[in-house]
DNA sequence: GTCTATAAAATGATAGAC
DNA sequence: GTCTATCATTTTATAGAC
């Protein structure tokens, strides 16, 4: 079994427990169980289950622009790439089971960590200025460039939220169509 | 000391301590020290944790639209009354030191309990028709009588989700001017 | 109803052999 | 680097005296 083998499967693993089952309810024995590892590798790795905790954050953000990137890639125009955040959005609800925002869950969890908080805000803040950038595009010359994307910014942070709570869509397809109005 | 007293007493810390620092991460021995109070006492009144955590929904509930008709009392005019639920909201954040949604913080801990589903989708589900009902009086007899309603409360769970993550109440109060814009 | 003492399990983390 | 065995705490919850 090679390391990285080993310590990707960790991260694996943790990431899907961290998300499914929440932070705080996972234990560094499931993970070890899940992941079919030694004690005493997952400690060689990831000295603490906070390290794990930022490993999980860093990857995750990765795989989201990545994700987000593939989703956009095929779509032209600054308003519907606008309204194509709406739907890679829906789409990962549907895929994620509607468990809500990863980042926005770590910290929900009370994790005081200015280590976490910074990754998490360091993450919306991307996501924010990508929204910016694609409001600029639109020719909204307005004083409000930022109100708009501020508007839309809010719309799927809500939309998330509800999502997680009803296990549904519904409120992200709501803040689309608010959002098409404007346009 | 009465019953009563206890009950409430501890009812009270474990609230304090289920906001400040979240529900996974508030053990009972805690709330018994905080509490000042005997251990069979608080198993007497609340047989689980997870009854204390009912209990805990089922009064911030009551209080949250307590404290909600204290602000809007002296309000009038329905546009105004919209415009207010975002001071409301600011003001909480404040008070609460940014620590987000009582009822969405306890979701995203990961409880798949459905009676604290039920309880937290109740609360929203009442605050939503608070707008729903204020948003008919403004006199917009548009189809989309419901969409400016959906767009309010969206606004607010954003904001209150962002106020959280960035520790202000910068977004509750975007949120209100977009609204204001709006009306 | 309140008390103290304690159970039974799970937690995060470490030691030392190989 | 991986393994097993184990530690010290902490967790939720119960028993039985008063």
């Amino acid at each position: 079994m090679r390391e990285t083998g080993v310590k990707d499967r960790i991260l694996e693993t943790a990431s899907r427990l961290f998300y499914d089952q929440g932070y705080n309810q996972t234990g560094i024995n499931q993970i070890i169980d899940e992941a079919d590892i030694a004690r005493a590798s997952l400690y060689h790795h990831f000295p603490s289950k906070t390290d794990l905790l930022l490993a999980y954050l860093d990857r995750t953000h990765e795989l989201w622009f990545e994700e987000l990137e593939i989703h956009m890639r095929p779509i032209a125009g600054a308003r519907e790439r606008l309204l194509a955040l709406f739907d890679f959005r829906v789409r990962r609800q549907l895929k994620l089971k509607y468990k809500g925002c990863h980042f926005n869950k770590i910290v929900a969890e009370a994790c005081e960590d200015p280590q976490v908080f910074d990754r998490v805000r360091a993450h919306k803040d991307r996501f924010r200025k990508y929204i910016y950038d694609l409001v600029r595009q639109t020719g909204h010359r307005h004083t409000d460039d930022d109100t708009l994307a501020d508007t839309i910014f809010l719309l799927l942070e809500g939309g998330i939220a509800m999502g997680a709570l009803y296990r549904s869509p519904e409120y992200t397809e709501k803040g689309r169509r608010i959002v098409a109005s404007f346009l």
